[in-house]
DNA sequence: AGATGGATTTTC
DNA sequence: AAAATCCATCTC
C-alpha cells in the first residue's frame, strides 16, 4: 500500500545519522547528557518505532553503590563490563524493564539509563503497547513504560547498537536547555544518591515524574 | 496533588 | 529481602 505517511516526510526527520561506537566510549556523564535529544529506534519487522530521547542517567562503575556492577562481576552485570555500544537490559521488581546503554572502554562497567522518550514514530503501535493509553506522554515518560512501548525486552540484553534491530541516532534535533538533578530511586546507594547523575530537557512533558506528563491534569 | 501499597520475579 | 517501576486507589 501506497500510504503517505507524514512523520517520515517531516523535514526534521531526515538526514539521520546513526550513533557509533566511538560517541559511547566515552566518560559516562558525557554520553549521558549528550544522549539527551537524540532519537531511539527500533526496528519491528517493516515498521519503525522512534522516540526523542528526554531523560537519562548515568551509572558509573563498581565504586558506584547504585550501579549494578558494585556487586561485582556476575552474569547479569557482565554485559557492563563489556564493550560499548551493547545494550544492557535488566527487568526489575519483576515486572518491567530498563534499557541502558554500555559505556566507556571494555573492562571500566559503567552504563547510560535512557530513562524516558518523546513518542515521534509509530504512535498508534506504541499506544497498543502500552494497553491504549490516550496520551502521548504517557507512552514513554517512564524507563519500565518505554520499553514497553518500543517492545524492548532481555532478548535484547548485550545487543549491539550497530547491528541489531535497536540503534540510537543523531537527527540534529534541539534537546533544548539540559538540566541535572540527582538520580530516581537510589535512596540505599549512600554517598552516591545526591550525584547530580540525571540529565533531562526541561520542561519537557515526556521527562518521568513531571507533573506535566499526567494526563488528568487540566488543560487550562 | 500527594501518599500508599500491591503486582511479580530475579538477584545475591 | 530488596529491587535503577508502574498503577490503582486512597486521602486531603
Amino acid at each position: 500500500m501506497l500510504v503517505p505517511m507524514r512523520e517520515s516526510d517531516a523535514p526534521s526527520l531526515r538526514q539521520a545519522v546513526k550513533i557509533d561506537q566511538g560517541f559511547y566510549e566515552r566518560p559516562t556523564l558525557e554520553v549521558a547528557h549528550d544522549l539527551i535529544g537524540k532519537v531511539l529506534v527500533r526496528r519491528l519487522g517493516r515498521s519503525l518505532l522512534r522516540g526523542q530521547i528526554v531523560e537519562t542517567e548515568a551509572y558509573i562503575g563498581q565504586e558506584d553503590l547504585a550501579c549494578h556492577a558494585s556487586k561485582g562481576r556476575t552474569e547479569r552485570t557482565e554485559v557492563m563490563f563489556g564493550p560499548s555500544g551493547h545494550a544492557y537490559v535488566y527487568m526489575i521488581y519483576g515486572m518491567h524493564c530498563c534499557l541502558n546503554v554500555v559505556t566507556e572502554p571494555e573492562g571500566f562497567a559503567a552504563a547510560v539509563l535512557i530513562r524516558a522518550i518523546e513518542p515521534l514514530e509509530g504512535l498508534p503501535r506504541m499506544r497498543r503497547n502500552r494497553r491504549g493509553a490516550r496520551a502521548a506522554s504517557d507512552l514513554g515518560s517512564g524507563p519500565g513504560k518505554l520499553c514497553q512501548a518500543m517492545e524492548i525486552d532481555r532478548r535484547l540484553n548485550a545487543a549491539s547498537l550497530s547491528e541489531s534491530d535497536l540503534w540510537i541516532e543523531d537527527r540534529g534535533r534541539d534537546p533544548g536547555i539540559v538540566l541535572a538533578s540527582p538520580r530516581i530511586g537510589v535512596d540505599y546507594a549512600g554517598v552516591w544518591k545526591d550525584k547530580p547523575w540525571r540529565f533531562f530537557s526541561e520542561g519537557n512533558a515526556h521527562v518521568s515524574r513531571n507533573p506535566l506528563n499526567r494526563s488528568g491534569s487540566p488543560a487550562r
